[in-house]
DNA sequence: CTGATTTCAGGTAAACTGACATAA
DNA sequence: CTTATGTCAGTTTACCTGAAATCA
């Protein structure tokens, strides 16, 4: 048979748009994320949730979804997950009865130590091809994207 | 009430990762990619198709799967979206019957120029806080780190 | 009343998996 | 036989919408 096509991937029209490099290179870093989170049953979500709470202390559901940037629809079943593995406990708010106190637990804390474990290696694979003086221009670039683009839309 | 969070998003942990902030700002740059081509009733895999066929010709559909970075069970509904809009014709190889010849039309072609000017806003929105130099750098470190993973995967 | 909190049911785009029939 | 192609059905992740019940 003949392979009329022998470039593996990608028309060269789409490497001069940063927004496909963008959220391409991002398709990657997901993947990595995804892959190591799993090998210790984890997701991104709970290392946000875990993080969040071990930076606050204990905290609504409401408080832990703005700051850990999570829909509250989202937070409910990643709070669901955590409570299963015995990572966090919810309990009822007795000052306002509307609100589920989130609280890590031991075995959360000892969870996130290893998802910060993991996730370091999953940017030193991320960044490889990058000297140390890139990746921290790479995100100083990225901060600044990003910290414009959130005041856009829910400053 | 009471706000006990006055920070409006994102845990301060979370800034010092890479991978985070890659994977926010690229959702940020997905949300106005899918704004600026839905303002032109298309989607991201319009403009990989239409622009992969306007640089390679007739191709069929495994070719363009390939070249546009797109599975081939996305193209079947890709394509029918493109075709029913009258942008692309699909007609069986004469030299290869289990094959499909995909075709750009002159409506095709014009609907590229729509949405390479789309594309050309929206990276101007993307990348507004970078100067032109911080621009060409942000794209160089990205398309390394893309070239890196994309061997690493599906090489 | 308004507004905040939690929950549930659903929808999206993009990437991906598995299966199958057809044909090279 | 194996391999390539096109099609269909379905999953996953992250993000997002809308609605409802509860309560400040």
């Amino acid at each position: 048979m003949q392979t009329p096509d022998a470039a593996p991937v990608s028309s060269s029209r789409m490497w001069e748009i940063p927004s496909w490099l963008l959220t391409q290179t991002a398709t990657h870093a997901g993947r990595l994320v995804s892959e190591g989170l799993a090998a210790v049953d984890a997701r991104g979500y709970h290392f946000r949730v875990l993080t969040t709470l071990d930076e606050l202390g204990p905290a609504s559901q409401a408080t832990l979804g703005r700051r850990g940037g999570i829909h509250l629809s989202d937070l409910v079943a990643t709070i669901n997950e955590l409570a299963d593995r015995g990572y966090v406990e919810r309990s009822p708010d007795p000052e306002d009865r509307r609100r589920n106190v989130v609280t890590i637990t031991a075995a959360g804390r000892r969870q996130l130590r290893r998802l910060e474990k993991q996730l370091v290696q999953i940017q030193d694979e991320l960044l490889a091809p990058l000297s140390p003086e890139e990746r921290d221009e790479f995100a100083g670039l990225l901060t600044r994207l990003l910290r414009h683009h959130m005041r856009r839309v829910q400053g």
